[in-house]
DNA sequence: GTGGTCTAGACCACG
DNA sequence: GTGGTCTAGACCACA
């Protein structure tokens, strides 16, 4: 399972968004533990080989959204409580993903029972099932 | 099922992106039928209130992606056959794709299960299986 | 050995010129015998299923490159004596295209051995070395 | 060898065209650092007097391609590897590009020797074997 | 009529 | 500073 946080500069998703979903995906498979300190920005910018800028617009939007919390002179650490989203555009959201995979694949010719291996696979390798991995915090170096 | 082509000006995806997904969509759903033409550069632009030179971006990575085909000083049609790709290319475009959509389910706290029914419901809507849908041409006004 | 013309309406050259070097390879490779006639216009138009106007452009190209002959009343013909070209010009365009080839052939990272085989083997499709093909004129149908 | 990339906007082929060939040469050839950073869209725009939309498509095409690789913010660099394709794809465009040569040269009359005497030495001249020459990044003024 | 190219200039997001 | 997108309008070649 992929726990390190990772980033691609050529990416057409702008590096701190990159960034603001890989630790939102931190958070949602449990690999980063409530109430935890993540890394600062500096030291998150010098492991990414990135602007400390762009980091911290990723924490910035992340503390607005509720995922972690900035607290004065201390860190930046994990929100205890998991942000609620709006049931109506979270299933927008779900939707659209669902659609533009299966657009795709249909496109490409490919049947249903091939797509959903596929997605299988990469669910399955995304989080690491059966895998026994200790619970952790992020870790940039 | 939505036959008609929209795009939003206003959205963070680039307006050529939404027509070339829009007409992905089109043709994936059986909306439009192969060898069929599609509407002019110029009219579909004028129809969305948009610059030609935008629709025909969108319509010229269509053609290299082999969706479109066009025949010069006749117009662009609909290519007659699927697109034929190298194997290995096919299933990194088609694991990309699930890697995408399995991530953006994760980051949701989506599980699998829950993943999986949006996806069948998605396709079964965009395959139109038992339904009745007339096939038609890309209508612009 | 393809004797058959052949054009391709979704290629980014034009048609006519299609058809212009598909005549001058025709007569370069000895398959129309100087003298004898070509098909009409309007025949090579429905076989190819073109626009008339497409190949008259093309005849008549070849007909100021003294490629062809058009004998008023009676139709067009392979011209007797082959047309020569200014030497310089020619060995410019023929390091053109080999510079081109050979560029491409590096950037993909293949050595000479190889682009040599690829070349051979392209070379004998088109002049279809080794076969026993009767002289013929250009079949239309 | 030309180091220079030049263009001519009376030229039949595409100024864009002639971009993203000149780049492909000019990394071929070795004259182009990997890793190293090409003029900005803009300064190349303004020394060869184009539009930079012009240059920039040449770039994407790049980019596409894997010759180029763009870091958002912070410019255009020649990707570090070149190019891994799938080996069908890589076959089917080296073909291509074999076929429009020996096409080219049969249609001139050139026998296969000369042509691949031609080819042998724009090899040479590319790849410049035995040659001194120093790498350099692309100069735009 | 069609699509393709190019320009000039604007605006935006990113780093 | 960088690249990306979009517009408006022009011109061209093709069929």
């Amino acid at each position: 399972m992929k726990r390190m946080l990772k980033v691609n500069p050529s990416d057409a998703v702008p590096i701190w968004k990159q960034i603001e979903e890989g630790v939102r995906r931190l958070v949602a498979s449990g690999a980063l533990i409530r109430g935890a300190p993540v890394p600062s920005v500096r030291t998150l910018a010098k492991y990414l080989r990135v602007n400390p800028a762009t980091v911290a617009k990723a924490y910035q939007r992340l503390a607005g959204a509720g995922i972690l919390k900035v607290k004065r002179g201390e860190g930046t650490f994990v929100e205890d409580e998991p942000p609620t989203l709006g049931s109506e555009e979270r299933s927008n959201i779900l939707r659209n993903g669902a659609t533009r995979y299966a657009s795709l694949s249909i496109t490409m010719g490919v049947d249903r029972k091939e797509a959903l291996e596929v997605f299988n696979s990469s669910w399955r390798k995304l989080s690491g099932k059966g895998e026994k991995a200790p619970r952790c915090f992020m870790r940039v170096n």
